[in-house]
Formats: C-alpha cells, structure tokens, sequence
DNA sequence: CTGAAAGCGCTTACAG
DNA sequence: CTGAAAGCGCTTACAG
C-alpha cells in the first residue's frame, strides 16, 4: 500500500532493504545458479522490502535492459472469440495454454479481429508488427488458415521469433512450424479404400490452394500411383456436392476421400438419393470438422493431433527462443491418428476379405510420433 | 530488409536520413501539433530512411522513457476462448474492440484461463499484476462474474488504470466502473407486473450475493415498496425450479421476476404443469440469457446494452489515461431495455386494462442514457 | 558476497 | 527548424 505517487523501482526497495539497487535486481531474478551468490538472510531482507513497498516490476525497463519478458504472445487469423468455427480451434489453444502453463510463461492475445471482420481499419499481423508491438512477447504462436505469406516473410526477415500451427510456407524462406502430416494420413486413406477393393477413388477438396490441401492432394497423388487406383479430382465445394455425386455416379467411381465439411454434406446428399454407404459408396474424411455437426457417424478418416501441435508449437518457440533455430529442425510434422470406420467398406462387387485391412496396422492403432522433414 | 543483425534503431534511421535521433522520434511521433516543427522535406527523408532500414520501433524503450504503448488490455474472469457461456459475452467484446479500433488503440487479451480451469497454478489477474505484466498496457478493461474483490483493490491501490465492464465493489474503494443499471429495470418490471394487477409477486435470483444480484434485489424491494405489492423472494436455483413454482402456487403469488436461466427452466416446468403463461402465471426475465437457448419465446423482461457497456468502457479508460479520473466520474449505469411482451399479462381475475402498460412509456421504448450515480 | 557503472532505445525539455 | 543531453528502470559485466 504505498502512498507515493509514482509505481515503487528496485531502487525503493534497495534503500528500505539496505542495500544497493543492482543486488535488489539479483535477489529478484535469482535462478537456481545465481542463487548462492546471496546470503539467505539479505534475500530475505530484500523480499520483505519488495512487500512492504509494494514494488511490481518495470517490464519494460527489464526487457530493454536486456531481460526477457517471459511473455509469448498468440496471434490468430481466425476470430479467436467466440464463434461458430473457433470450436474447431479451441483444442490448439488449450495445448499452446497447457504448455504455456507449464513452462511458467504468460500468454497474450494480439487480437486480430480487425482483420477478419470487413478488413477495415487494420491489416492484423502487419499491423501489430509494424508498430513494433509484437515485440511485447518474446515471440509468437500464429495459427488459421488465413495467413498471408507476406506477413511470414517480413517477420523472418525481421528475425522474428515465431512458430506457426500448422505447415506454411512463405516466398524464399523457411517459415518454423508444427503441423500435421496430411500427406501420410491421406496416403494410408486412399491405401484402405484401395484395399477394400475400391479401382475408382476421387479426391475432393475444400481448400485445394491451400498448404493444407496441397499436402492432401499430394498424399492422394502418392497413393494412387502405388495402388494403380484410377483417380477423379473433384471440383470441391461445400455447396454443390449434388454435382460432385452426378461426376463420380458417371465414372463408376466407387470412394471418396474428402474434407470434413464436404464429406459431411456429400453423406447426406448420398443418403437423400437412396444410397446406402459404405455398401454403394465409401466416405472417408480427410480431417476434422470445422464445424462440429452434432453427427455420431462413425466416420473413416483421421484426425488432426491439435491439442499436439499447440504443445509442439510452444516447445518449439521456447527452444528457439533459448538458442536460434538450426535450419531443419524448424519444420515438424505430427502424425494424425487414421481410423477405419462405419462410412467404408468393400467396393460393390469386389470381394475385399477382413484381412485388407491389415496392412496398415500403424495407422488403424493411430499412433502419434514426430516426423521431420 | 535488413541484414544487420539486431534490429536498427533510431540512430540507425538518423544516421541514414543524415539527421539526429531525436529529430527522427520527432517526425515519427509528430503529432499535429509539433508537426509544423519539421520541414516537410526532411520528414520525408526520414521515412524513407524508416523504410530502408526497417526500422520497427522498440515499445518498451518507448514506454520507458515515458511514452505510451497505445495498447489497452482486456482481463476477462470468464474463459474468452470458444465456450458455451462465451456467447453472452461476445457483444461486450465487440463493443470493446469496435471502440479501441476507433482510437487507433491495439487490444491485448491477458488470458485468464489457467483461472478459470481446476484453479492450478495461477491466480489470474493478481499473477499477471504481481509480475508486473499488467503493464505491457497502458490501461485495462476487466470482465467477468467470478472477479475478485481483492483484485481489484489491489489493481487501485497500485494506481494501475482500468475500467469494469459491470459494476463491482472493493472494500473501501471507488471502483471504476460502466455498468447496467439492473435495479431501475427491476424496478420497471416489478410496476409493470404491478400494473397488471398482481398483487404477489416473487424474486428469483441465481447470484442474489453477486454485485448484479444485489441491484436486482434493491431494485425489487423500491418496487414493492411502491407498489404495495406482497413480496415473495425465492431461493433461486435454476436446478430446482420445480420447488419454486410449489412455493409460488402455495402463497398464492401469481406473477415472478427471475433472471434470465431461472425464468426459462421454470417457464418448462409451468408448461409441463398445465399451467398457462401469462394466463395462470406471468414470468418476467430480469437480463439476457447467459446461454442462448434457441427459444423464440417473447419474453417480458429487460436486456443487457452489452456493446454500449464495451464502448463505455473503453471511452472511460481512455478518459482517465488522457487525465485522472475525478471522483464521481468513474461509475457509470446504462439504461436497460425494458419491454412487455408475452409472457406476463393481467393478473388471473383481475381486470387489468391495456392503458396500464402506458404508465412507463419510457422503459417500454428502451432509450439507452447515461446515468451517472 | 555486494556495489558502482555502463548501457538498452527511446522521449522530452532545453539549447542553439 | 534541428541537435546535444538527461533520464526512464532495469540487467549485466566488472570491480572490490
């Protein structure tokens, strides 16, 4: 309860504690290694000063003298407050919380709402970079899908310190993240409809552009020339899944690998027309929904280690932050859990036996473990 | 695009526009008023030398030496991220953020979570303030039922500007606040009940020891005060609902004023009863739901100016970091909408006419208006 | 084991 | 209209 005016400094609690101002600084950030240089007794003396000035710290002044602020700030692309989709991030907020937590250093939210909304009035990340307040946090967690590339570019170019959640990439740059291996998921999806005897597979994607579709798409590309399955790329939208069934009725297409959303929708459309799936058509889906549906379809497909990839992510931006990232051991992909459901099955005619499912035992068992590339 | 190790600073601008460093914290902090101070030509080649050095700005030498961040904090006791409960929270945050963009001030969210989860490890606010990190802002806005009395005295004692976004009290002190004035809407709805000729009439109340319960219970005791009614006041719990409506049906209450929860479940259990809304029994809601119940019931009852309360705020926080706050300027109650809709209606037995609806033409029409206290 | 001193990168009077 | 200087509150070598 001090009655100054102005917010008490070390050198208050130097002078009330009898002694000098740089000791005060040392009693204070004491780690277990400086610890001795102290005798029990002045820290002591010290510590109750801190109390009875009600001193609180300068973090400015700490972090311009060279400290660290123990801060790491979060910055989303997507509205972080409350809203339809952000279910689907809740769970990389609590692993990058979790660690966080456990690592005993705050989190702070740049709010990117600007950004989202209208576009109006700021450029989000840019915006905060800019006006050098990033450098509020010691570095950054980024996450959603609406990164700019530009914005990776500049903070590396910056020097920087940040991780993304999720695989990006950035123009003649390595951008650090911790994401997950779609590639291999959607390998070990197209091998299990290839399996269960399935010659025509299609691909749809609601994102093709987008790192996350691209890794998707090269996965199908891997899969289908080991299996010699005939591939169908779909045109991908969530809107017009009628017209994706017409294309692959057409074909004699028999399986679909698809991303959540468009999995979800195309089910149904399928289910409207009389199908009956997996026995007519086999569904597998390529990640986790955005949007929960409420649905307790038992979905083949993977799903997306988030809760993982938070608590990599942060791991990631302490160990660069202690000392700077060695190029190849900023990128890391986690492995997404595969799983053989109720929506594939044997394709109409063939007569793939129980033991197809057998080959991939690692996936079915969904193992996670890191992977670097 | 520099190539310097650490990032430029001032000097290095200065030495590059071939002026001083002070000069170059002139022309980029030049407000209006101290623009007239440079000459045009050298303020352009002054940012030229920004750009070319990529010059960022360093914050907490900035703040140290005095200035601002222009950056507010955002302290929430509820989860902000994705949450059932978040929903009801939301408008005040977006009065928040749509004010803070209007003052080309940036928002920082101090994340309360580790708070609000299993209570391990961190105490929210007063981990963030002890630490001195409340300071990375220049002022903060707090939210939230679960806040602490003695947070918010120590937040006062400390000098450390902020404003709650509801109103709440500390022991001996005035807390800053802009607040809903729950006990006038109270008020109006107890007369309007009143006016429709009931002559008991009950209170239930969630958190009747919660700051917003007691201006519900203040506002409740005027009203019956005033309209001579018989008070029944209920122990409130939205679990046990059913006992209520025995309490009520025993004493022969026929009209009762609930929040927002409370009057919903009890509504079921009326209408599970036989019983008829507003026919045998008029409920009225004290608020706006904490989690939207997807009811299209036309509910009698006041709501929350939420996003006024966000802007509210932010303007009263800016206020006080431009000058001190004077006594008597910090708590601030917005005007409630209050509306009669169809859930309350004349007394059974009673002949209420519609003229008596008239006596509060005010409340009915919901004007928003300050009222300072 | 503790103190005196330099320096972090700014802002803000104060000189010219 | 621009520059030199002090100072914000810390941390971190460097002396004693």
């Amino acid at each position: 309860m001090s009655t100054e005016r102005s917010r008490p400094t070390q050198a208050d609690v130097a002078r009330t504690a009898g002694v000098s101002q740089a000791t005060v600084s040392m009693a204070l950030n004491a780690g277990p290694e400086a610890m001795g240089r102290l005798t029990e007794e002045t820290r002591q003396r010290i510590l109750a000063a801190v109390e009875e000035t009600g001193y609180w710290g300068n973090l400015a002044a700490k972090q311009l003298a060279g400290g660290r602020t123990s801060v790491l700030g979060v910055f989303t692309y997507e509205p972080v407050f409350p809203h339809a989709a952000s279910d689907f991030y809740y769970p990389f907020l609590q692993g990058i919380e979790a660690e966080a937590l456990g690592h005993d250093v705050d989190l702070l939210l740049f709010t990117s709402s600007h950004n989202s909304r209208s576009g109006a009035g700021g450029e989000g990340l840019r915006d905060w970079a800019r006006r050098g307040r990033l450098h509020l946090a010691d570095g950054c967690i980024l996450f959603g899908r609406h990164s700019q590339r530009r914005d990776l570019a500049e903070l590396l170019a910056h020097d920087y310190p940040f991780v993304f959640v999720g695989r990006r990439e950035a123009d003649g740059a390595e951008v650090p993240y911790v994401g997950a291996d779609y590639e291999q998921a959607t390998v070990e999806i197209v091998e299990h409809l290839a399996d269960l005897g399935h010659q025509r597979i299609a691909l749809a994607l609601e994102f093709p552009e987008h790192e996350s579709g691209v890794d998707r798409r090269r996965g199908f590309d891997r899969a289908i020339q080991e299996t010699g399955a005939v591939p169908l790329i779909l045109d991908g939208t969530v809107e017009h899944t009628g017209a994706l069934l017409d294309d692959m009725l057409g074909t004699g297409t028999t399986a679909i690998a698809a991303t959540p959303d468009i999995a979800a929708t195309l089910r149904l459309d399928a289910l409207r027309r009389g199908l009956s799936i997996p026995a007519d058509l086999s569904i597998a889906r390529l990640g986790d929904p955005e949007k929960p549906d409420g649905s307790t379809v038992g979905w083949s497909g993977f799903s997306i280690p988030r809760h993982e990839m938070g608590t990599g992510a942060v791991q990631m931006l302490l160990r660069h932050l202690q000392s700077p990232a060695r190029p190849g051991e900023t990128q890391v992909l986690l492995r997404c859990e595969v799983r053989a459901s109720s929506t594939t099955g044997p394709a109409p005619g063939s007569k793939a036996s129980a033991a197809a499912r057998s080959r991939h035992p690692r996936s079915v068992l969904g193992t996670t473990q890191e992977n670097t590339r």
